[in-house]
This record gives structure tokens, C-alpha cells and sequence, in this order.
DNA sequence: TTATTTTGTAAGTATACACTTACGTTTTAA
DNA sequence: TTAAAACGTAAGTGTATACTTACAAAATAA
């Protein structure tokens, strides 16, 4: 044998720069011209490490899971006085849409009738639902809330609400304070349910 | 001079039609030839009404406003003894995401950076925006439920519910019966207010 | 009728892009 | 040392696609 193979490990370094550029120009926009020239490579060197474009654009949405899963989790770990679930609620408000990434849900939901693509989403937001469940059974067991609505409703409002701060941001159509507040006090609605009736 | 020009009548007529493309297709995939074949034209004839690709992806943004519009005014207008917010809430959670028109959002959200189609996108939102918080604040006129959130977030959080049962219908990530709840009981303890703090 | 404008048909152009081929250079296990 | 596999560079290929040109047919105000 010879040389050793470190595809896996290149593959992994350049994600993140794939994600960037699927992100920045959606996904026919992304040539692969451009995801070569950002990755620091010739378009051929690309084709030894993905199949195809479509791979290379799956594993970007992948990463972006990947990306937020892990920024959460280490906000989970903070000490603080307040519950995880209201940490990741301001964090969010505070720093949603900065890293432009979101804009890879965009771009999948625009390609979502190629059956790969749905199911990288429905991959995708199906973990991020588990995740925040997870964090508004935890709160709520704490804080002792009301369980209106139930946390999986809780949950998938909470994405929406991620998802319609990501496009006011990118629309510029609320200031980061306007932005905030929205995901914050109707965070908090959510988290804490209404009234028993 | 000759014949008189049906220009304006031809698009309004041909409009619909485009917009149905670009919901299914996206913005790349619906190529001018496919465009003009479902209009029953020829590419040159799009041409001569629209002065290239994007005016007829903008006029498809416009339409989608004036259709749902058309649809929620047609809701308020008739006779029933709940309020026309909850009337709206309960038809979205029961038709939502049925045309399929909304994927135009999709489309348009991925070539957010062009600044027409952002213009574009912004108008739509605002005039959705708009005639929300007229209905909600009518609803809590007369319920005279808790406020909490205000109308503005509250209008924003009942367009992100669209979005994600938009989203969740797409992917085939809820059932319709799931979604039908998911709009109905979140938009309502939106609209009504959580206990007063 | 006739001059003028719209409408229809057919073909073409220039470019961008996903993906490939060919070939030389470097690295490392044996 | 050497064979095999990884890596790098350059160029190419076939196709899809936004937009155009050219021209004939039909319609209508004068």
C-alpha cells in the first residue's frame, strides 16, 4: 500500500467552507467552480471527495445541525441562574442569523422535491425538535409551568419562531431589538404555556 | 393606429400561471422554456410582456399576496359566531400549504440578495404583517383576552406558525391533523394572551 | 384599402456550469 | 528502492439556458 488516506479528514475541515458558500449563494448559484476556488482546491480534487454537488450540499446540511447542536450544548453547560431552555431562548434572540447559515434551509427547501434533499431536512428539524423538547420538558419540570401547549407543539413553535427571526433578519425587517423581543417574550409564552382551561 | 394592446390583461391572465411554475420548479429550474410552454407560449412571447426572468418572478411574489388576500377576505366576510381570527386560524390549519404557492417564499428567500426580489419579499411580508394585526387586534377588541404579547410580535409569530406548517406540510414532517392542531392552539394562545405576570 | 401594431413561428447565440480526462508529482508501506 | 495510491494542475466536453433576431400572419384605426 502506500499514502495514507485522509479523505474523511479533509472532508470534515472542508464543510464547513462547503456550508459557508451554500449558504452565502444558495444552491445553483454555489457553482462548483466557486465551492473549488473556496475550498482552496480544483474543481476535479472536489469530485475525489463527494460524488457529486448534491453530496457536497447534504453534508452541509447536515453541518449545520452539527454547527448549532453544538454551540447549545455548550450553553447548557454554563452555570447560570436561569433555566437552559430560557439561556438558549436569549442566546438565540441575542445572535440569530449572524452566522448566515440558516440560509442552507433555504436553499434545501428550495430543492426539497429531491427525495436526498427532503430527507436531510426532515433529518435535520426532526433532531432539532427532539433537542428543544428535550429542553422544555426540563424547564417545565422545574419551573413547575402550565403544559399548554404540549411540548411537542412547544417545540415546533419554537422552530418557527427560529426560522421567521432568521428571514426578518435576512429581510432586515426588525432591528436586533425588535428581533430579540420576539423571540424572547413569545419564547417564553410558549415555554411557560397559557392558561388551563 | 392598429390593434389595441392587451398587454396589461395578458399578464394579469398569465400571471397565476407563472407563479405556479415558480412554486414548483424554483427560481432556477423554472426556465423560461418551461415557463412559456405552461403559458402556452412561446419564450419570445414572455418577452415581449415582461422584460426579463426576475420582473416575472416579482409579479409571482406580488400574486401571491393578492391571492391569499383575496381568500382571507372572502373568510371575514361571512357569518359565523367566532371571531374572523379564528376563523382564518382555523381554514390555515386546515388548507395550509395546499397550493403549494407558498414555495414561491422558498424561491424568493433564496435569491434574497438580488435587492428586487428582497423588496419584493419585504412588501409581501409587511402586507401580511399589516392585515394580521388589524384582525388581531379586532379579535382581542371584542374577546378581551390578556395582552400579552403585543399585536406586532403576535402578527409576526402567526406568520412563523405559517411558515413552519408550510414547512412541516412540505416535508411531510406532521400529519394534517397535527398540523391542524399546531396552528390552531398555538395561534390561539397567541392570540389571547398567557396568564398576566 | 392601407399603414401600423400586435401576435405567432422558428431558429440562433453566447455563456455558464456540472462533471471528466489526462498526466505529472509527491508520499509512504513493503 | 519501488510500486501503488494520493495529490496537484490544466484543459476539455456536452448540455442547459436566458435572451435575441428575423420574418410572416393577423388585426384594426384611419
Amino acid at each position: 500500500m502506500a499514502r495514507p488516506n485522509l479523505s474523511n479528514q479533509r472532508r470534515a475541515e472542508l464543510v464547513p467552507v462547503l456550508a459557508r458558500a451554500f449558504a452565502e449563494l444558495g444552491y445553483r448559484r454555489a457553482t462548483t467552480a466557486a465551492l473549488a476556488e473556496r475550498c482552496g482546491l480544483r474543481e476535479n480534487q472536489l469530485y475525489r471527495l463527494w460524488p457529486n454537488k448534491k453530496a457536497m450540499f447534504l453534508a452541509s446540511i447536515d453541518y449545520l445541525y452539527e454547527y448549532t447542536a453544538e454551540i447549545w450544548s455548550r450553553l447548557l453547560n454554563e452555570e447560570d441562574d436561569i433555566s437552559p431552555a430560557e439561556r438558549i431562548l436569549n442566546w438565540e434572540g441575542e445572535h440569530r442569523g449572524e452566522t448566515g447559515l440558516h440560509r442552507i434551509t433555504f436553499a434545501g427547501l428550495n430543492e426539497a422535491d429531491d427525495p436526498e434533499v427532503r430527507e436531510a431536512l426532515k433529518r435535520m428539524y426532526r433532531k432539532f425538535h427532539r433537542f428543544i423538547i428535550g429542553q422544555v420538558k426540563a424547564h417545565r419540570e422545574t419551573a413547575g409551568s402550565a403544559d399548554h401547549p404540549d411540548a411537542t407543539l412547544t417545540a415546533w413553535s419554537v422552530i418557527a419562531l427560529g426560522m421567521m427571526t432568521n428571514i426578518t433578519h435576512e429581510l432586515g425587517l426588525l432591528n436586533s431589538k425588535a428581533q430579540g423581543k420576539l423571540f424572547q417574550e413569545v419564547g417564553r409564552l410558549l415555554l411557560e404555556g397559557g392558561d388551563d382551561k
